[in-house]
DNA sequence: GTCTATACTTCGATAGAC
DNA sequence: GTCTATCGAAGTATAGAC
């Protein structure tokens, strides 16, 4: 049978500070870098009602992960409906803000399997939605270039996008600019129809 | 003054042992992973010989990358050595084997300085190669597409490759055939010329 | 070159009192 | 809801013997 452990209530504040801090941490000295005993000094609590509000760390990385998650689709969807254009998109191909996240969790989802199934699910999602939007903007446009289909467009930008992201992390910026050009012509191109 | 504790010489077989072990384990489950007492049981050898060969852990990070990033530069010679080609520059944009391997350095990279400053200093002077390379590909070809410089077409298909690597080890592939298949024609008409 | 001994820190997780 | 007490384990790193 299951344990008696006692755990919070989910909208508890302490619960919501706890996450808080956890992603703050993870940004700015990684994802081992928050442990119990850390987060519950640097929220001014005992290390142990970490303990009490997740039953384990990576179920506290898990909400971390999906509170970003929930908020990106919002802005997304906001963000579209404010503007319906391929720029749109691709302002959002960078995965949101803090590139530095995603790569904690891209390299947590590689040895942690709840993780990187949560990802996956949140990855596929994203990438229906945009596809769904990139659709629906270029309906009206009589002739792409042969090949070049929405899931290409899309595919294209997200690697472009997240990968300038990475390399501007590490300070490698050459090709950047030129690149960020070229696309943004084409992207200019694409909405005037 | 500087600590008088001894170090190991170089070129030991029980350091490249050492550095073997590091990497597996690194890909396997993480570079959290990889700690001296986990290392030297798994080499069969005491955790202190770690420290022995490698005054710190990051030391022994800095010196697996290295060597990995050496291989990578001596294949990708080869290779366009070999047949001097965009297809050839393309076939090495994933970065080389392992795209996990990345990952786990990316993600030390945000947090850790030294190992930073290597992965930059590695990627800036391989795409230099990369670069030199398409450029003298190119060279005799007339007329590319308007603002297509050989900077965009390396900062794309790099973009391209590492994120779809990226996605395939999550389990994400939706638009990866497409995209592939777009990149290839557009390979094979700029090699064509 | 490899080991033992050792010092000190930090970790996840649980039980149980208040 | 929060704390104290506590367990067992693992971490980096150094000194010094063989």
């Amino acid at each position: 049978m299951a344990s008696t452990r006692r755990i919070g209530a989910a909208d508890s504040k302490t619960r919501a500070k706890l996450l808080d801090v956890a992603e703050r941490l993870m940004i700015e000295e990684g994802y081992p870098a928050v442990t119990s005993r850390r987060l519950g000094r640097e929220a001014d609590l005992s290390n142990q009602l970490v303990h009490y509000y997740f039953r384990t760390m990576d179920d506290l990385f898990l909400e971390v992960f999906r509170r970003r998650a929930e908020e990106g689709f919002a802005r997304f969807r906001k963000a579209m409906d404010a503007n319906p254009s391929l720029r749109t998109v691709w302002a959002f191909s960078g995965g949101g803000p803090g590139a530095g996240f995603n790569i904690e969790f891209a390299a947590m989802a590689n040895h942690r399997k709840a993780i990187r199934t949560e990802m996956a699910r949140y990855a596929e999602q994203f990438r229906t939605m945009q596809l769904d939007a990139i659709a629906e903007v270029l309906a009206d446009h009589p002739s792409l270039p042969d090949g070049l289909t929405p899931d290409v467009i899309l595919v294209t930008m997200t690697g472009v996008a997240q990968t300038m992201a990475l390399e501007e992390a590490l300070g490698v910026t050459a090709g950047h600019d030129a690149t960020l050009a070229f696309i943004d012509d084409l992207v200019d191109q694409l909405d005037a129809g």
